[in-house]
DNA sequence: TGTCACGCTCTCCTTTTGGTAAGTACAAAT
DNA sequence: ATTTGTACTTACCAAAAGGAGAGCGTGACA
């Protein structure tokens, strides 16, 4: 009998080595960046900073050379002035993007569920009194 | 038509409140929490402990806490003593658990090519010399 | 009487994260 | 000569994450 979710690891090995990189793939900005990368395909480095908004050049150029790291983005530096340099996933970053739709699609979905759920919690616990 | 991976949000608060969500619930130890519960039932806060090998108390406790606030494991209490708290997932809980399932699938099947990737990058870059 | 077990909680400390602001290189426009 | 725009990089600083270890309450057991 297989588990029924995750397919259980046989290999401890493996299994520290997948959590690992989920600790480093399940970031808030890798996850912001797959997630825009994947929409509307091959971007700007401004263009990325501006549709998430709030993140920092630094925070930016950090996640996006983690991500090349990785093999999930392609960055393409054009030799002109002033620099224009594009990023685009690759196939594996575009197979990451599908992997988290489920997530994105839950948070959706739930969004409510969690603040009803957070709101209970926070409430001053009825005692029955 | 629907967009063709995440449903695209029209709504800009939801798009931030999921963004928020995210940010929250892709944490490393809310996802290893998760899985163990989802594969192993209902556990006490030690099994839990040495299920995960390095998490500390504290963080063990925190991460815990923020589950249960958000309505993703249920905490209960027998009142003996030495103390005895068990932990499982709620329905809502058990969906973010498959929604991630995904995730771990694909960390699984593409380590080697994340690893590769890693090790081309760092590689001293070939300038055809 | 003393020790142990459990599930915390608290304090102290180091490491990591992440923001701000400034600097850089250079061509085109003014 | 000065400004503008791009894509960074660096230095500095504040906040948060997170580990280590002590303490707590208490009933069973030696």
């Amino acid at each position: 009998m297989a588990a029924p979710h995750p397919p259980a690891d046989v290999d401890p090995r493996v299994e520290a080595l997948v959590h690992d990189l989920i600790g480093r793939v399940a970031d808030k900005w890798t996850m912001l960046v797959l997630e825009i990368l994947e929409e509307r395909g091959e971007l700007r480095f401004t263009e990325l900073s501006r549709s998430i908004g709030t993140i920092s050049q630094k925070m930016l150029t950090q996640t996006l050379r983690h991500m090349e790291r990785d093999g999930l983005v392609i960055r393409t530096v054009h030799p002109v002035v002033p620099p224009k340099v594009e990023y685009r996933l690759t196939a594996l970053g575009q197979s990451l993007g599908a992997a988290f739709c489920g997530v994105w699609i839950w948070a959706e979905q739930n969004l409510a569920a969690v603040e009803a759920a957070r709101g209970t919690f926070d409430r001053p616990a009825p005692s029955g009194g």
